[in-house]
RNA sequence: GGGCGAAUAGCUCAGUGGGAGAGCACCUGCCUUACAAGCAGGGGGUCGUAGGUUCAAAUCCUGCUUCGCCCA
């Protein structure tokens, strides 16, 4: 039979291609089984069709790929549902800049045929990312792939508007929100970015209106003042205990505005006296309420002053600052300006200082539904890995405020709310045609959309199918994990477990997987004004996806950021290049022939041991501690640290020491231990444990191990449905582990001592091996692999050999003596002290040892294995330090 | 002001109560029939600091210092 050969190298580019093309024409990443088994599912968080992926974005599918890949194989119904998000205002900006090039803007093309213009920008940018994805690997069912604002997303949104709207919690009102003068939009809270500024404090002098004197209040806005309404002191300020009641007179328009006491001012800041300016300071807003104040909006939608400012209407904010300031020194009442540092607010989306201001909008009532929120996760029933950013949730739905949901733009859900010249307001799930109380046909829709996030909150259920009670919904809600970065906790996960809550009545998922961001070399976030961004796709192109995956994700600790360093990149690539190589290798020893039929006898953990060297169950074992551990990790959500026990088990164990030692038997001509029943089955072991570790790769480095799967003789389904490795004790041999440890000791010894004397590797020399009684079979039976690797000809292997003077020494443990006997060669004077040197620190240890026997309370309160272990370790050292002294005796 | 995180080898980082680890970099020797993107051997750390808990602390607690992030 004719097998196909491995090629000498790996392409990368050409495999992973191909490959990708094999599973998706298999149908393999489609969910969908018998009915009966486990289901596990991952929604995507959705990518913006703002543009193309990033590095964080590949960290988060490499994540979420790992765990489902990993599930499937386990024989989970795993169904990772994919789609994008039409991300509103960052999506208008791009498009409107598009426009700009060509001197258009929204306003000129109008409503519809700008819409027009972002579904196309949608198409394309859709498309760009779903190839995107494909290039990382991602085994996503893309027949349910979904978008936000598709048919079904937004049906979802409008049941979901309605039903509020109608349980109250809902509502349209004028409240003071955070608007962008660039923008020209509302936006919630969270879409303000706080940064510390340096700036003036600026003490301004109100004269009473009444009699002498003034009262002075500090502010960082001066050209607010315009929009005074009142003054402020704390009611228990003795200062000014006399002067509430009554008013004073705003300086430059000369209106008469009233003192109040309220609790809210701090008498330390400043002189303990604030202005209040309702209209435009969320604090002062409520003080406002309190005491009745007049709103007085002096900044427009615009950002330019209003009529209401009086001489300075139609200045910008800025011009209007410096202008107040000049007239106010004018009349001498300026009292100070003083350096102050403090946060401003900007748009998270364009970064242009962000406007408090009083506007007619849309609101969730949020109290209502972050309270069952806040239980189900302090219940458990959502749980964040890792922990600590439960506090970052239950923080922020502590002191939540209403949610500003609509946007002033045209990319969007549109509200579903109608206005008749009646003043009748009809919210609806269908849109209505006349007005149900006038009859009027000539309904206005609010021309506004919703927040994008408002559709996203909705995502995991809205995705299968609701609000129809579709059997994807059935199956497959709740999700299982959730895998996201801790910067959009608030914006999404937050929101999507009290949306679930209300509507589904369950949480959206069980676990919320928390990863950090992907920053740059120097730790520096990537930013397009930094410039410093690397596109993943060129890192994919020059190494390939396995490799960029690998490096992200050996590069993870759960919820901590990670750099991006191209040596990790390199240290992933020659990962990549090891597997290959190493899988050459059992490929191409499979039989006697080059390309010949494999010739082997195949292993499976109910096989029959007794045929087996100790080194094959060294290699069963160890692979067998693998399997438990970095399934282990998985569960836990360590991804990373199964990628990187992975790496370890095959690069060290397999490659460095199995591969090695098995040549031993591979290789004919080399006495009895290379036997043709022997070399049969130690291929039978090569290939089991490559068919083994291939499978604990594949989540990790999905193509790479599907390709190589594929030379594999009787291999049988697609590695990426192939069952995950399973821990057998079957393949458990501690005995033969302990053997194998101390051969690789004894080689490890014979090296260090040959490359002390630079003995180039392949010159055979002389070893003498002392061992104890015990340790002597062990040997006995290494003694072909101990001649193999450590050029040790002629080996002597003998409990009461003599010990040569002229010669290296190693002692290790209780149970080996090490000999390297170089006559001439060797400078004793110089070995006798390195042995001086180690005996020293041997000292150190055993002292050690012995104070803590010798301390009654830790014989008594240590865990009996603690104490055993201890007792072992005193006599082995105790045998060692009479070794080495005996030796250093000799060499007197 | 409140909260969170980080501080471990030259660099980047793992490690959560019982003998300090990895990758890269460095030094030495090797093109040994899978791999020089490799092999073998080696050097290098008072685990930020001061206390405390414990038989036992890099690991748990407290204070402090430096850096970063989030919130107000």
């Amino acid at each position: 039979m004719a097998r196909d050969l491995i090629p000498p190298v790996y392409d990368p580019a050409a495999v992973e291609k191909r490959r990708y093309r094999y599973w998706l024409e298999g149908d393999y990443f489609r969910a969908g089984g018998k009915g009966d088994e486990k289901t596990f599912t991952i929604v995507i968080p959705p990518p913006n069709i703002t543009g193309s992926l990033h590095m964080g974005h590949a960290l988060d599918i490499t994540i979420q790929d790992t765990l489902i890949r990993w599930r499937r194989m386990r024989g989970d119904d795993a169904l990772w549902l994919p789609g994008t998000d039409h991300a509103g205002i960052a999506t208008q900006i791009r498009v409107e800049e598009d426009l700009a090039e060509e001197g258009l803007t929204r306003h000129r093309l109008g409503r519809e045929r700008f819409l027009e213009k972002v579904w196309e920008w949608k198409e394309t940018y859709h498309e760009q990312i779903l190839s995107q994805l494909y290039s990382l690997g991602a085994s996503c069912d893309w027949s349910r792939e979904r978008f936000t604002m598709d048919e079904g997303c937004s049906k979802a949104v409008r049941k979901v508007f309605v039903d509020l709207y109608r349980a109250g919690l809902i509502y349209r009102g004028n409240y003071m929100i955070n608007w962008c003068p660039r923008c020209h939009t509302a936006l919630s809270d969270i879409e303000v970015e706080h940064e510390e500024k340096a700036s003036t404090l600026t003490h301004i002098r109100y004269p009473l209106a009444d009699g002498d004197g003034h009262i002075v209040v500090a502010t960082t806005r001066p050209e607010s003042m315009l929009g005074d309404s009142g003054v402020a002191v704390h009611p228990e300020d003795e200062r000014y205990l006399e002067l509430v009641g009554r008013e004073v007179i705003l300086p430059l328009l000369n209106r008469k505005i009233p003192i109040v006491a309220d609790d809210y001012v701090d008498p330390a800041f400043g002189s303990g006296a604030v202005k209040v300016t309702p209209a435009h300071d969320p604090n002062d807003f409520e003080i406002g309420r309190r005491h009745n104040l007049a709103i007085i909006p002096v900044i427009g939608e615009d950002g330019k002053m209003t009529a209401e400012a009086g001489p300075y209407a139609g200045l910008d904010r800025e011009r209007c600052r410096e202008k107040v300031v000049a007239d106010l020194e004018k009349v001498s009442l300026i009292e100070k300006i003083e350096e102050y540092s403090h946060a401003v607010g900007h748009c998270h989306r364009c970064r242009t200082v962000v406007e408090p201001l009083i506007s007619r909008q849309w609101f969730v009532k949020m109290k209502p539904l972050a309270n069952p929120a806040l239980e189900a996760v302090r219940d458990g029933e959502t749980v964040f890995v890792p922990p600590r950013f439960t506090q970052v949730y239950e923080n922020w739905l502590e002191n939540i405020r209403d949610w500003c949901i609509s946007r002033q733009l045209w990319w969007g859900h549109r509200i579903p709310a109608w206005y008749c010249s009646c003043g009748e307001l009809i919210v609806d799930y269908e849109d209505p045609r006349s007005c149900p109380v006038c009859g009027a046909e000539t309904l206005e829709q609010d021309p506004d959309v919703l927040d994008t996030w408002f559709s996203s909150a909705l995502w995991p259920f809205s995705t299968l199918g609701w609000p129809e009670k579709t059997a994807d919904l059935v199956r497959y809600f709740p999700t299982d994990v959730l895998v996201t970065a801790y910067d959009i906790i608030f914006f999404w996960v937050a929101r999507m477990i009290f949306m679930s809550l209300y509507f589904m009545d369950e949480v959206p998922f069980k676990t919320v997987y928390i990863h950090g961001l992907v920053r740059d070399a120097q730790g520096r976030k990537m930013s397009k004004s930094l410039d410093n961004g690397i596109d993943p796709l060129e890192v994919i192109a020059s190494f390939g996806a396995d490799t960029l995956r690998f490096s992200l994700i050996t590069g993870q600790a759960p919820g901590n950021d990670q750099r991006f360093r191209h040596e990790n990149v390199e240290a992933a690539r020659n990962f990549a290049n090891k597997i290959w190589n190493a899988s050459r290798f059992v490929l191409m020893n499979l039989s006697d022939e080059p390309g010949g039929a494999p010739d082997y006898i195949p292993f499976q953990p109910d096989s029959r041991t007794e045929g087996l060297t100790v080194e094959d169950r060294w290699i069963l074992h160890r692979y067998n501690g693998a399997v438990e551990q970095i399934t282990a990790a998985l569960e836990d959500f360590e991804p990373g640290e199964a990628a990187r026990l992975v790496y370890e088990f095959l690069w060290n164990d397999f490659c460095d020491w199995y591969v090695e030692l098995s040549k031993g038997y591979l290789y004919s001509g080399e006495g009895a231990a290379g036997s043709g029943e022997s070399r049969r089955r130690t291929r039978g072991v090569l290939i089991f444990v490559l068919d083994g570790v291939l499978r604990l790769l594949h989540p990790f480095m999905p193509f790479i191990s599907e390709e190589i799967w594929h030379y594999l003789p009787q291999r049988q389904a697609a590695l990426i449905v192939s069952p995950w490795p399973e821990h057998s004790t079957q393949l458990s041999f501690p005995a033969e582990a302990a053997a194998v440890a101390l051969v690789q000791e004894a080689i490890r010894a014979v090296r260090n001592l040959r490359s002390r004397v630079q003995l180039p590797p392949g010159r055979q020399a002389a070893v003498i091996l002392r061992p104890s009684p015990e340790a002597a079979a062990v040997l006995e039976s290494g003694r072909h692999q101990l001649s193999r690797l450590a050029f040790a000809e002629p080996l002597t292997i003998d409990p009461s050999s003599g010990k040569p003077r002229q010669a290296l020494a190693e002692i290790i443990g209780d149970e080996l003596e090490v000999y390297l006997p170089l006559a001439g060669v060797i400078d004793l004077e110089a070995e006798r002290s390195r042995l001086e040197k180690e005996l020293q620190q041997l000292d150190q240890e055993l002292r050690r040892t012995v104070g803590k026997l010798k301390n009654p309370k830790f014989v008594e309160k240590a865990p009996p294995e603690v104490v055993a272990k201890e007792r072992a370790r005193l006599e082995e050292r105790t045998t060692k330090k009479e070794k080495l002294k005996e030796r250093i005796q000799e060499l007197q």
